[in-house]
DNA sequence: CGGATCGTTGATCAACTTCAACGGTCGTGG
DNA sequence: CCACGACCGTTGAAGTTGATCAACGATCCG
């Protein structure tokens, strides 16, 4: 049942018809990734708004070194894309690859506008869901530009405890803007 | 004529009866503020969500040690507010202050709320609104978190020529989350 | 068993901050 | 109308935080 996730997180949010579920349905196909398959690659065009019905993806860019660095992770309720891409239809800039096994349901940049236009009650939905992303990103960048190492850490364990069992330490790590090392060593001072 | 602007915004995004237009434009009401006025006071409920008509305001947070650290500035053509609280209704962390007289739109939670029951153009308005504002609140994520300061620097002047015509140079610092001392050393170094 | 991955720990280093002082400009009140 | 203070940007010197580099141990898995 890979829908069951998507229309749970619909029905908090809006009331659809059965008749409108269908042609919900209709726009999405699934996907099903490995884990370390990647959804979207850099240069890419991000053609497919990703909702994640199982499993757990990051999105990172690569700086010059090699290094990675997350910008967001991606697990069950959650959409996924690199933003920019998808709206504009440009070379990405993030990639988007699977931590562990994946379905995911896509939904093209076509299918979403023409979605839109034939149930009106996605164009709130979707409203729903980007407030709070905007409300959460609004706070991530204060914390990213004004918290120390120390701060970021506790604010993240007190933020998303659940991602601590899941998520290697090293990616923790770049997802708050710190190296591994750094983030090793304030959680033993931590202690 | 404080509603062209605002006008001229929704035009560009969706299209909207005569009728429609009053019913919207019959949710807001106009305030004007002089420079160094609030808009909102940290810990105060943000009530109104702001369409600048005319002017230019900073959101901003104050660290432990007075420093002002702005999250946004918003001008003419521009909505701002802190969403958190606006949408939870929760005590604001952020102030928002006018940096010159201003000409504000201001849409209480309710009358948003209302107004997007009563005119859906209106949801397809804020959510292409939203759309394009995680974009680039992604993008400044990715800035803030891999950029050195000198790229940052590269980045703002590129993306945003007129500000440095219109804000001072330790705010521009502040917006990018380095000091001004920093921001200065770094324009002589690139002439 | 052997290799890959991940976290830990130590030593050094660099980027940026902090602290301090100074000079210029602007606006306001005497 | 001038003088003073506020504000802003600049510059220098010293300090700190977190990054980098390197080595090592543990675990997992084929």
């Amino acid at each position: 049942m890979p829908y069951k996730n998507l229309f749970k997180h619909i029905d908090q949010k809006v009331t659809l018809t059965t008749e409108e579920k269908e042609v919900v349905f209709s726009f999405f196909r699934v996907k099903k990734l490995r884990r370390r398959q990647f959804l979207l690659q850099e240069e890419d065009i991000c053609v497919d708004f990703a909702f994640v019905s199982e499993g757990l993806l990051k999105s990172y860019v690569l700086d010059e070194k090699g290094n990675e660095n997350v910008n967001l992770f991606g697990w069950e309720g959650w959409w996924i894309a690199d933003f920019q891409s998808f709206l504009f239809q440009t070379p990405a800039t993030l990639a988007i690859e699977a931590m562990e096994d994946c379905e995911l349901l896509l939904l093209s940049k076509e299918n979403y506008e023409r979605m839109l236009d034939e149930v009106p009650a996605m164009e709130r939905y979707f409203r729903l869901v980007y407030e709070r992303s905007l409300a959460t990103k609004d706070q991530r960048l204060v914390h990213a530009q004004t918290y120390s190492a120390e701060e970021k850490y506790i604010s993240l364990i007190a933020m998303y405890p659940e991602l601590l069992q899941r998520i290697p330490q090293s990616l923790l790590a770049s997802f708050l803007g710190l190296t591994p090392e750094t983030f090793s060593r304030i959680k033993y001072k931590k202690k």
